[in-house]
DNA sequence: ACAAAATTGATAATCATTCCTGGTTTTGTC
DNA sequence: GACAAAACCAGGAATGATTATCAATTTTGT
């Protein structure tokens, strides 16, 4: 029972069972392509409509790193992302190591915080071995 | 000396001096707006360009918090944001505290670590008051 | 002063995302 | 099950940020 009131439909359920089933964290247009192979003509707006719904409701995430593209994490778990400055690719970071003081930032700034988040960049295990190999 | 060739132009150097004489996190548009007060000609397209010279140069910072905006900073020195999630507000907040664990993370994800970005997200103190005055 | 190279303004093109509309599906109530 | 209201859908048009194109201009090194 969710707060906001909303109704079943194919296309939502296939939208989160595809975020869900993969460990990647695709865009909009990604996820487009993977529902179509189930619902064919399925339109592009009822992805993205579906996809603000599921973060209305809190069942997905969203991640917008550099590139101005964004991206959807089925993945609720609390954890961080890097990405490859390379080939663009997104890993999770399971975020157990960085101690991050909320109270100080609050005193830094008069904020009330909330959340935060955090990102890393380098290169991925691949483009490491790709650039050695020259 | 900078190792990219390029080419001094009044456009660039008004664009950098804007960036530098503001302390807020300006988009495109803003700067262009800042911009034709002082060469009413200047082309949006100016803007950008100039814009991701001076990111490459490494003069200025982009930031793209959330909402699929680019932001830009003209403060080089490292310091984190923190946006505000009522009036989407962005400030500035020195990165004293945080103690993050590269070589954790690259233990954790076989990356090689580069660099990291951290954002918060709360309520700035204008939009604490105004909710309490209600 | 001059030619090569980089930059500009203006505008068209692109791309992700949102909006709109008339038709369809779901839901709660009888 | 039938029915009306509410939410949803497909399709396509509209928006808004950013990038590309191109002829004309400005800067640079010689």
């Amino acid at each position: 029972m969710d707060d906001i009131k909303s109704k079943n439909s194919k296309q939502n359920d296939l939208i989160l069972r595809i975020l869900r089933s993969t460990r990647c964290h695709p865009n909009a247009s990604w996820i487009f392509a993977e529902a179509r192979k189930e619902i064919p003509n399925i339109s592009l707006g009822t992805v993205y409509r579906n996809l603000k719904n599921l973060i209305r409701k809190g069942k997905i995430q969203e991640l917008s790193i550099g590139n101005g593209l964004t991206l959807y994490d089925g993945d609720l778990r609390s954890h961080d992302h890097i990405q490859c400055m390379v080939c663009s690719k997104v890993d999770d970071v399971p975020h157990l190591f960085h101690s991050v003081a909320f109270n100080q930032v609050e005193e830094a700034t008069g904020y009330e915080v909330v959340s935060r988040r955090i990102e890393f960049f380098g290169t991925c295990p691949e483009c490491v071995k790709k650039s050695k190999a020259i």
